[in-house]
DNA sequence: TTGGAATGTCAACAAGGCTGACATAAACTG
DNA sequence: CAGTTTATGTCAGCCTTGTTGACATTCCAA
């Protein structure tokens, strides 16, 4: 860490009221930036991005079962069940009766919500990676860092754990 | 910028999908900390995110004219306004006509806003602030270049214009 | 074998987005 | 001054996506 000129030994002008304000009122701005993209190609089509997040998650995970995308995306099986029923309907996801537990279904996309996934995440990517490239790599890694300490711990795992799964 | 072992002068090992990928889910799981605390206090008095935004930007530009929030929020004006009524039906947020032009509608928290404002606000900087520590100060430094990376540019300009009208 | 826990489904409601239509008052323009 | 544009507010109605409550099915353990 680098030395300051507080005399504490570290500067400290980073953590005031201002820079923690901008620092949420970066995180607002940038947050809308980062789902504009897919939200436009899911308008078009009925979608909305309840089913934007299921269908990146089944995708990162294939074969996961309803009570684990539940934890993941922290909202009540009753919601996440309605956007299951009509990416279900629509032949995106097919759900398979567990073998091993026959209460849990196992999700999977078909070959029509591989190809949304792709075309959502090729949108998001894009914003990513011009945000990256003009940022530059130290930059990526304070960005990452930073992420992850503004997580509730139990989302730190689960995100590791999707980390280090997908590596 | 750092010599990488690409040969074209730069590693771009940190723009692979796998990295952008888990760019996205950062941002996810770290927007879901980040208004876990004041949605807590929300739901509590019957009000909801779109209330605090309204209430943060009131208190960050006292005065400022609907259209001018319209414009912040990026939200139709019937759906800001059933926030903003509620707001002044419960004494939080007074609206003034404007003297220039008789027109517009100026904004200014209550000081029973400004006391829910503090609340909410002492609630989310405490969180940015305890991830801002653990993550020091030049991985906030990257944390900021690339939120603001990631905006569309007219709201990188919203951004920067209240940014130099706070400092 | 029976009662509780886990899992998933259906119904109904609320918040907060959206569009469209319309009213009012003020400002601007030819 | 007449006509148009701008800023704001309101009503009605729709959609998505969150919520709770009630309930069926399946599994497991006492």
């Amino acid at each position: 860490m680098a030395e300051g000129r507080t005399g504490s030994g570290e500067n400290l002008l980073y953590l005031t009221d201002e820079q923690l304000r901008q620092g949420i009122e970066a995180m607002f701005f940038a947050y809308r930036g980062f789902t504009a993209d897919p939200d436009r190609i899911l308008t078009d089509m009925a979608y909305g991005r309840a089913h934007h997040r299921a269908i990146h998650f089944i995708n990162r995970a294939p074969g996961t079962t309803v009570n684990n995308l539940l934890n993941i995306l922290g909202v009540t099986k009753q919601s996440l069940n309605r956007v299951l029923r009509t990416l279900i309907e629509d032949g995106l996801v097919e759900s398979h009766v567990g073998t091993a537990d026959k209460r849990e279904r196992h999700l999977f996309l078909t070959d029509a919500g591989q190809a949304l996934e792709q075309q959502l995440s090729d949108a998001q990517r894009a914003r990513m990676r011009a945000a990256f490239r003009d940022a530059g790599p130290d930059a990526v890694a304070g960005f990452r860092t930073v992420l992850e300490a503004m997580m509730d711990t139990e989302m730190q795992r689960t995100y590791t754990r999707l980390k280090e799964s997908g590596a």
